[in-house]
DNA sequence: CGACTAATCAAGAGATCGGTTGATTACATG
DNA sequence: CATGTAATCAACCGATCTCTTGATTAGTCG
């Protein structure tokens, strides 16, 4: 049987879009989006974030920049990665679908949430607004690297490993509103455990800077 | 080696991402998708449609239907596949993603036009505007069922198959502008070709319907 | 009820994918 | 130039995916 050229176009073009599909039909490929959304990263730490060997995280960054959804920069002996235009837009777009579409990523999220006993779910853009109005203390409770290349206005650092050498820092006063990276992070939700036990009153903001650069939300960088 | 607990709850989410991208991940499916922005359709028509065998369709649409995608809906003997909420500009989004990224995409569908003698690329928002200001006729060479499901408010419409013998119908003196289902369908494209060798000045608009729904293009229904 | 049809199910062959391991390349540094 | 390190390459096995074929399930109609 002899096909079509009209088919033959078809075949071809949706082939090329498969391969947008192909790629981030893997777990740990959308795993390495995620992470590329903070920012760019070595191999190194890609591998390390996302608990791949090297060789294999090598790998997916590969078919990542085959289909040209992520860029490779070579400075000395590093290469560092990082996400190609419009693909942190396309990865929140899918991801958002997936939360709104299955009801699973809910339910692991809620099972996991509730086996850490923090599961009263503050509306999220009423408390960012909070956390942006200045009235709330606002921690940033990733590494200190990563407050450095963007943070809430008014968050300070301090990384989860130190929170609980720093406590005296924070006014026991206030609410303490704790980010991290994003709803699938899961620093934050420790904090929060932490600043609980020692008696503040605190929540976590489920969203993070991927987010907030799509929604337009000011983030600043530096210290 | 023990998984820690976060690790596993990452595992967990980014699996059920994954599960929208491997929806996406096959041409067949992605071409099922493209189809199913017209409108709803059977098994059957899809099958045909997208060239593939009646139960190979029907696994393909079962995958989607898993991934929460598409809908199904019985009625007598025949299943009525739709689009789920929220899918359609997913689906446009990753078209435009792999159309901004991958050359080969632009390559193809160029060489496709050339082969087929037309190749002027005419600006479509303009385009667009022109077909909607009315000044010009606008044709849909889709099929008279998919015309009453959605067009453009002043558009007529002459099925590609019956153009040839309706050409009286035309004015001459006025440009003609033809539209069918999108970007890769082939039917306008066919369309300006018969025009044209009849003496018409006509051009081929390149969105379709479901780019019009996504941009807030007014898109009448009924005849 | 029996014939017919839309769609799905089931099983299998062949291709593709995912991750591991060990070798190799490319660059830096003493 | 020899050594060390970041990253990639190459080969391989088991798991998953794709498509085909043939049987089976639901629903319609005479």
């Amino acid at each position: 049987m002899s096909t079509s050229p009209s088919r033959r176009f078809k075949d071809d073009v949706f082939e090329q879009f498969a391969r947008i599909g192909k790629a981030v039909a893997s777990p740990k490929r959308l795993e390495l989006l995620d992470i590329l959304c903070q920012g760019p990263r070595t191999v190194e730490v890609l591998a390390d974030q996302a608990s791949l060997s090297l060789a294999n995280a090598s790998q997916h960054l590969q078919v990542l920049r085959a289909a040209r959804l992520i860029e490779a920069e070579k400075s000395g002996l590093f290469v560092t990665y990082r996400l190609a235009e419009g693909v942190e837009g396309f990865y929140l777009g899918l991801r958002h679908l997936a939360e709104a579409r299955l009801a699973e990523v809910e339910a692991t999220t809620r099972a996991w949430l509730e086996q850490r006993g923090a599961m009263e779910s503050v509306d999220g853009s009423e408390l960012l607004q909070r956390a942006l109005s200045g009235d709330v203390t606002v921690l940033d409770v990733r590494p200190a690297e990563e407050y450095r290349a963007g943070h809430l206005p008014n968050a300070r650092s301090v990384p989860l490993a130190e929170l609980r050498s720093r406590l005296g820092e924070l006014p026991t006063d206030r609410e303490v509103v704790a980010y991290c990276r994003g709803p699938y992070c899961v620093l934050a939700i420790e904090a929060v455990r932490v600043l609980r036990e020692e008696g503040f009153s605190a929540v976590r903001l489920e969203t993070g800077p991927p987010d907030w650069r799509a929604a337009g939300v000011p983030v600043e960088a530096g210290s």
